[in-house]
DNA sequence: TAATTGATGCAATAATGTTGCATTTTCTTG
DNA sequence: CAAGAAAATGCAACATTATTGCATCAATTA
């Protein structure tokens, strides 16, 4: 990234994304600032197509490898969909690269297309025979701030 | 036009191939029997790769059209996955092109890489504020094949 | 500040998915 | 059962999405 007057824009919160980067052992770079930042405003679900969007000044290949690194060191996890559209969100301060809290509870809105996290506990399902070690809940319906309206 | 001999293999399920595909309104043809034939004999979570690779005498375009129009018609359904490959399983009975039954839980072994269909029924969850019209869960883990070495 | 390690950009390539059109096959109906 | 209507298939072209190698550059460490 070449451009300094960017940097201005990310205001206090400067600090907290410098620190989960340091936390999780990631190189702190001007680019993956910017889209730590992104994650955390838009609170929602995003593709590699929306950073590709939102930062044309990043080349693709950044992206995706920005994304796996987050991933793997525990920063980001990938979002179950069935449209073959890989999304991302925020893990939970407790996701490390050993320890992956992957319990989620994902919602996505049929009405506005966004798909956030749901901070409720997962219900448990036991299934005779297996051992389940991961569960996540995909919900599909109408979010909120759609049912206002 | 059937070829006999190919016929042959099928085995008795023949009728009810034919049947299922009847019921739901597609067109009979060879490749269309065979891939519903993969699909209920595999007893797992199928992609079109897995299609392209048993299926090298029908065209990749073609695979994607059945894969398609088997699950607008209620024959197959995807299944949400975190690894961007769309999967598809086979329906319940019930599903027809009007009313898909959505509510599935998906298991994906950690061992063996296949994912299945658990005939179990989806627990319930409310979210304050949301209208939750479809529920998916997703389980990883080891199956029970799996287990038992 | 120098050395080390990791991040980035670029080019090339691979894999995956889509569209239009000509041809063939299935199904319908007289 | 033959002929027409409707749908499925194959092929070619194209579009999108993802991966890899390598040279260069930037961030951390000592």
């Amino acid at each position: 990234m070449r451009s300094t007057i960017h940097t201005l824009n990310f205001g206090r919160k400067m600090e907290d994304i410098r620190n989960i980067l340091k936390k999780h052992r990631l190189r702190i770079t001007e680019g993956r600032i910017g889209i730590l930042q992104y994650f955390l405003d838009e609170k929602k679900a995003l593709s590699h197509r929306d950073l590709e969007f939102r930062f044309n000044e990043l080349d693709r290949v950044t992206l995706y490898r920005t994304l796996q690194s987050f991933t793997e060191k525990g920063v980001l996890h990938k979002i179950p969909s069935d449209t073959g559209n890989v999304t991302y969100g925020v893990c939970f301060d407790t996701c490390s690269p050993q320890v992956h809290q992957h319990e989620h509870i994902h919602f996505e809105c049929m009405s506005c297309g966004k798909t956030e996290c749901i901070d409720l506990d997962v219900p448990e399902l036991e299934v005779p025979g297996y051992r389940v070690t991961e569960k996540n809940f995909l919900l599909k319906g109408i979010c909120s701030d759609c049912s206002e309206n």
